[in-house]
DNA sequence: CTGAAAGCGCTTACAG
DNA sequence: CTGAAAGCGCTTACAG
């Protein structure tokens, strides 16, 4: 026996039959296909507007074998980042007619693995990834990795300009006549673990800086203000510390600048403070925080651009390779301004 | 013609078929029935796994008539304390086995009533929904409201302190000595609109204060911090300036002291601020914010809760009504440390 | 313990 | 322009 009827969801059977046709002529009908009469159709939409018909999305989907949700699958819709590149993205797929699904992983790769999984039992159309390195990725729908980057893969690749953006960040202290620059970063495991690290190297070779031991300190893999602190008292108490440190995201710039005042550290005057990811309200820190500017959002409605474009017209060729390029916004904490 | 096969889905005919058994025995064997001998439970899973069988949650859905959706409505993902809430709830949806639909609404009732009604489409099992003021909401589902209340509508009601909190800020204002104690808040349309800016007048009638022209300032609907701005050079202009500013959100608070210090005014010896809603990093501001301790996840996990409560038992007489307590954490910018 | 059959609520070739 | 029928991929009474 099939479950009691719920009550509440008239069905298009019943729509039907309040307006005297067949299923199949309501249907259409409903989707206002030209091969049904005015007359009718207006007939039919009276009936469903009557009955409060709201059409059951699951068994259009299964009968089309297609439905209208997407998936996104993050590390930690609760840090800023994600959830800006999750907004981005949704106002995308909003236009697209999608439904997002989104999946948090904590950066696990087990639960990465159960999210795709879960994403594929549902039948999504797409999915967008900012993956934390499953090592047995096997997604049968259209994919778009984000942030870390998987060369080769999917239909598309979207990730910071890390390199430029290190680079950078280097420069402009040189600039201000540093030669002893440290980095606070997250581990390098991951794009933008790895590539920020080189940045930095790259950073340091081009100016013909030398790369000093222990310069390179690296914090956990959320990228916590609490290791990032941890790391800027390990610099601070080597026998010889750097002048200016830069750090490969907000929120480790944010422990590092934190752990350096509790030291007596000032900055910018004992030691110099630039990093990648704006802070939220950088400008209002104290000192403002000399950081590449954010494209979060920019980011999200790239990726999910990309997504829906496989999505309507088919993958084809290799991945499109895309990198938002970096852009430098000074404040104080590099040196620049002079603090009252 | 139906849409021609698609590869890699095996169906759970084709594990049945491959396993020589029918259908239903399949089904039943992947369910961990007892109802059917170890021997062919195990030959069954073994051509799933053969096969790479991933059940389709659609046809699950459709034929139990119930699925494993929920929807969480929020007027802005990218907006910290939705995205902490977002969050929670993920928590406590993920152990229910609930797979989560995130709805964005942009704060318009328009979007939000499409918001429901797709959800409503999907046959979502339940709603979390932080209204935006959608004047003829129709949820068919059970449904918790969070952030703004609709007092006796859903199976619950999740909300903070507004009033408490209002009270505990103000107070603590009138400790430091303060009797022009002004205020910055969002329209008062919505749950927390109206009772922080009732918590502000209740505050000062407690302490025998009187409520001064001008003294309430009201911000745009999105909380922006650019208006927040806005309303503190309001203030900061009267005739008769006060000597110490309340903000109801930290959007808000940071506008504010942005304001108040691109106006040459020292927070706190020349006006004190204090904030409902911590904000992020707020021990790291210019100066330290004192503010009401942020319980965003802590909300979203109580919604969640009382969400699955609701779905496993059924919704039962009228709706919990939760508030989460308020908790003052005292920095500098009240006068309570002294900047160096 | 297993299977044949019905049916969830739609859409769409096919026939008229 | 409309309808009868099949079928998407499952689950579950019912029968044996």
């Amino acid at each position: 026996m099939p479950p009691s009827r719920q009550p509440g969801h008239a069905t298009l059977a019943d729509v039907a039959a309040a307006a005297n046709v067949a299923r199949s002529t309501a249907s259409r009908a409903l989707q206002g296909s030209p091969r049904i009469s005015v007359g009718t159709t207006r007939r039919v939409r009276a009936a469903a507007d009557r009955l409060g018909y709201q059409p059951n999305r699951i068994a259009r989907s299964l009968r089309k074998r297609s439905g209208d949700l997407v998936g996104i699958v993050v590390p930690d819709i609760g840090a800023e980042f994600y959830s800006h590149v999750v907004k981005g993205a949704q106002n995308i797929f909003d236009k697209g007619g999608f439904q997002v699904l989104v999946l948090n992983t904590e950066r696990e790769a087990a639960r990465e693995h159960l999210a795709i999984q879960m994403l594929t039992e549902h039948r999504v159309a797409g999915v967008m990834l900012a993956t934390s390195g499953d090592p047995e990725l096997d997604i049968r729908v259209p994919v778009v990795f984000f942030d870390n980057v998987v060369p080769g893969a999917g239909v598309a690749n979207v990730a910071r300009a890390n390199h430029d953006g290190m680079r950078l960040l280097v420069s402009h202290l040189v600039e201000h006549g540093h030669s002893r620059i440290a980095y606070i970063g997250g581990p390098a495991t991951l794009t933008s673990g790895i590539e920020r690290l080189e940045g930095y190297y790259r950073g340091l070779a081009s100016h013909g800086l030398r790369e000093r031991a222990n310069y390179a300190q690296i914090a956990d893999a959320g990228w916590s203000s609490a290791t990032g602190g941890e790391a800027m008292r390990r610099l601070l108490h080597l026998r010889q510390p750097p002048t200016a440190v830069v750090t490969s995201s907000d929120t480790l710039a944010l422990g590092a600048l934190k752990a350096a005042r509790d030291k007596g550290a000032r900055v910018p005057r004992d030691l110099a403070l630039v990093s990648f990811d704006d802070p939220p309200f950088g400008e209002l820190l104290d000192p403002p925080v000399t950081a590449l500017r954010r494209n979060d959002r920019e980011m999200g409605e790239l990726a999910a651009s990309l997504l829906l474009h496989a999505l309507e017209n088919g993958a084809t060729g290799p991945p499109t390779e895309v990198r938002l390029p970096a852009e430098l916004v000074v404040r104080a904490s590099c040196g620049c301004e002079q603090i009252p």
